[in-house]
DNA sequence: TACGTTCATGCAAACGTTTGCGAAGATCTG
DNA sequence: CAGATCTTCGCAAACGTTTGCATGAACGTA
């Protein structure tokens, strides 16, 4: 609204070129003068209140010092720490964020992508990723770009992830160590990686335990929600009424399982077990005490920030494609063994037996 | 990375000036044109891929269509709902948001603020503001400026909050329905006017409804979080060992008072009520569920941006300086009938007689 | 036919920086 | 002391748009 004071304004005030002010403001280039005019600039510059003008700088320089943040949506509790993590790298490293939420929606994401792009952004940490996503693989190659707790697989972009089988290893682990014979599990959506990921660490870890898993071991949501986790997890318990525990994809889904399961008049863990995946905030204070694998949240957004800023500082810097964060159990009340009356008793007496000869 | 294509290539490609190209893009300057050189033009600016530079333009125009987002700590599941809201009534308009945590840091808010206008945002909206903030007062004057949620008082500064009054009074109301008559108030920080207004209004309806509230009937927590309302509210049952309900300013402060309350062997509600404050998502899930003020999170984000977008395109226009949002309560299990043993007995034969004599 | 209007487009400046290049003075070297 | 080398700073172009003004053509009117 009111005019603002420029390099100009400074210069003029200072009888000195612009070209001159422009220097003893930038760290880089300070050194090429006089000690004494930079003291002199700067100090006037200080009592006009003089603040640099970025988005002039950036149309000179094509650095605007600020990147794009997508992610699907905030108020998705996982994401909140995981930005949080990104702005703790970016912010002292001078770098603002543009914050945008796609809801899943591949043409919403379409736009937003140009929304970033079009404010000339130095680069993106896209944390709302599809498994295969060629809008951000074209985009990669304009712009530097970081994934962040998803993947997509051979585009060559780095990402920063979790050990999903790591975790979903040892929560399988648990469950086996209590006992638990048919597990099912509650798949998240098939268009990401997480959810790939984990279903396959599943299979091939059951697999490995000797489980024998029935077509209808998983379930596969089509959203990482309670609803969904409340509809996987009643079409898991009709179609195997066998099953003594829910290993979910994510907490949310575990949530909805949890919840199912007392809308059928049983109870987690005593009659059924639930796990979760990434120990979102809050999850402590909800009963019975989701026993989950917990992800780095922060430092999943941190790293991949780090990883980031190398990109866009040193173009031609080599950095990891993948990188896997470490993951680790939070047993709290969600397990128990499994209930005698359910699971294998029925099975050895009834249909799998068929079909096993079948 | 690239080379990006200017309006300058699809001028040359199209054998026309950039002003005539740049008013073919221009829905506003559109109508100057000749309907089949907009048409030409577009099709070439398709097919050559360009992207407008909204930097190049935003020095040229002074608008940036970005706007600044302040708020504590997007952690703090309070905001997300809030963030959401903004970007819902703020993405249709075109703008897009850069979204900066000050941790209720006023060093870091000052930084934060220079980031904001070195970027040139076309308007901020600040949910982080404290009650008396002289940073925003004087920016303010530069640039628009709506608060949410919070507000700076006297300022003239538009602000979308909640009625905090409403709530106290409604839900204190509650209490004392139940029975209630020694209630003690967690107020939230008092630099902030959400701590300040409840408060307030907790004490002019305390005293409205006729309770006889000693001196330490209110204690101040230094900040919003589950710390903080546990030592409250060991402090409060300790200093006056017959109150029966904790009435708290929001609803992290009444999740560490009940904590607090259980380490003590006691029980909420059937030995100490406690209420909260904005029902926070995932709150219908912690036991024994949270009977408070349900604010309209994601509308106190619209309605704020709605505000600065008018703000934003007619600096004239009128805009309400307050607009309160209505709350209600909602009702879980944290209110129960004080218990027998505790409250007024003791205090009829104890010191509060003394008190009032003395 | 001459002249004022209207329409469609071109011209050029401006927005606030950054930066390669060059120039002048100071300092050093042999 | 002449020439070479630094040091310190100014000059001017460039980044990609937008927009007030000018211009020329087409058109209507007297």
């Amino acid at each position: 609204m009111k005019k603002s004071v420029t390099i100009k304004d400074v210069a003029r005030e200072t009888g000195v070129h612009v070209a001159t002010v422009s220097r003893a403001l930038s760290p880089n280039a300070r050194a090429l003068l006089s000690a004494e005019v930079v003291a002199k600039i700067r100090k006037t510059a200080d009592a006009m209140g003089y603040r640099p003008n970025r988005v002039a700088a950036g149309l000179r320089t094509r650095r605007t010092m600020t990147v794009g943040i997508m992610i699907p949506d905030i108020t998705n509790t996982l994401f909140p720490p995981i930005v949080r993590g990104m702005e703790g790298a970016l912010e002292p490293a001078g770098y603002a964020s543009i914050l945008v939420n796609t809801d899943n929606d591949p043409d919403r994401e379409a736009r937003l992508f140009d929304v970033l792009l079009q404010r000339g952004v130095d680069g993106i940490i896209d944390a709302a990723v599809t498994h295969m996503d060629p809008h951000l693989v074209r985009i990669s190659k304009d712009v530097p770009v970081v994934t962040a707790n998803r993947m997509v697989e051979g585009s060559g972009i780095p990402s920063v992830i979790n050990d999903d089988a790591g975790g979903i290893r040892m929560i399988l682990q648990r469950l086996y160590d209590a006992g638990h014979r048919d597990i099912c599990h509650i798949a998240g959506p098939d268009d990401l990686s997480t959810g790939i990921q984990r279903r396959e660490a599943f299979e091939t870890e059951a697999k490995g335990l000797g489980l024998k898993l029935p077509g209808t071991a998983t379930i596969v949501a089509e959203r990482y929600n309670e609803d969904e986790g409340s509809r996987c997890a009643l079409s898991a318990l009709e179609n195997s009424p066998c099953v003594t525990a829910l290993l979910c994809a994510n907490d949310r889904l575990a949530i909805g399982a949890i919840d199912a399961v007392a809308s059928l008049g049983l109870k987690c863990p005593e009659d059924i077990s639930v796990t979760g995946f990434n120990d979102i905030p809050f999850l402590d204070l909800i009963p019975p005490g989701l026993t989950t694998v917990q992800i780095l949240q922060f430092d999943v957004g941190r790293i991949a920030a780090e990883i980031l800023l190398k990109r866009m500082t040193e173009p031609d810097a080599r950095v990891p494609e993948t990188t896997i964060m470490p993951v680790s159990i939070i047993d709290r009340n969600s397990i128990a063994p499994p209930k005698p009356g359910r699971g294998r008793k029925m099975r050895a007496s009834g249909r799998s037996r068929k079909m096993k000869q079948g």
